[in-house]
DNA sequence: CTCATTGCAAACGGTTTGCACTGGT
DNA sequence: ACCAGTGCAAACCGTTTGCAATGAG
């Protein structure tokens, strides 16, 4: 879909209450066109582009906006900082604790474990987005020297 | 074992020029002793008690040392925030988004799933604290009311 | 016109750092 | 005695908040 915020959406935010500002809008186009994950600074940098005087503040909440209306998604990678990606996606990574590159995992590749987590456990697992950390194929050559 | 930092590792240590502070030797003990994963804000408290005028600077610089030396583990759990327990036992958690009551998972379980990852990827997973967050079972129930 | 949202700047909480002192070796 | 490690306080960085001004509806 080409549309910014669809319009369903649109209708259901504004029945509740909710706003759709030009600053929510540039937020969530950035996070649609990135297609990866964005820490909150990442999204500031680009979005004072596109539409200079944005505030840093204003990145936030609009972050958070767009989070609790499930338009984004937060994730903790690792380094404690949270990212944001547009939702719908879920796919998780792995990181090089090496280099810190970092490659993307299918979902379904772990669906399976996450069925079988759920029945030892008895949690409902949602997690969409997890974080694995180990040695990229480059580095673990590297260190093999 | 009751000794509070191996001879071994003292002895390893010491070789490299590092020393054996009354600081560090608490810092482990309560990450010992705690037998969970503590924010240093939490060791910091405990440490205090143990050993009055303890600063939360030298907290964080005693665990930075003992997880560069192997002997702690930091670990990143929701919420942004690094955690520190007592290495070697390798575990992840469950996390409640709801209630925040967490669970752990035992190693075992997942290691099929990292041999899995490791084979498609090519990368070397060394994750040994991953967290993943759902619904815990009473939250699970409550939410279907 | 109203009230949700923004901009600004100040506050905040967790973590790190510079420097002189302390204490492990 | 030497130098790694500590205490202290100030700096830092990412994030949040109070408040008056703005602009979406």
């Amino acid at each position: 879909m080409s549309n910014i915020i669809s319009k369903d959406f649109e209708k259901d935010l504004h029945e509740r209450g909710f706003r759709i500002t030009p600053q929510r809008r540039v937020v969530l186009r950035i996070l649609q066109e990135a297609d990866e994950h964005l820490t909150p600074a990442e999204v500031y940098q680009r979005a004072n582009q596109l539409f200079p005087g944005f505030t840093e503040a204003t990145v936030y909440r609009s972050l958070n906006f767009l989070a609790a209306e499930g338009l984004v998604l937060a994730a903790h990678i690792g380094s404690g900082q949270l990212v944001y990606e547009i939702g719908g996606y879920n796919h998780h990574h792995l990181i090089c604790r090496n280099c810190r590159s970092t490659c993307a995992v299918e979902h379904e590749v772990l669906e399976i474990l996450y069925r079988q987590l759920a029945e030892k456990t008895g949690y409902q697992i949602d997690s969409v987005h997890v974080t694995f950390f180990g040695l990229c194929p480059d580095c673990k050559e590297q260190k093999r020297e």
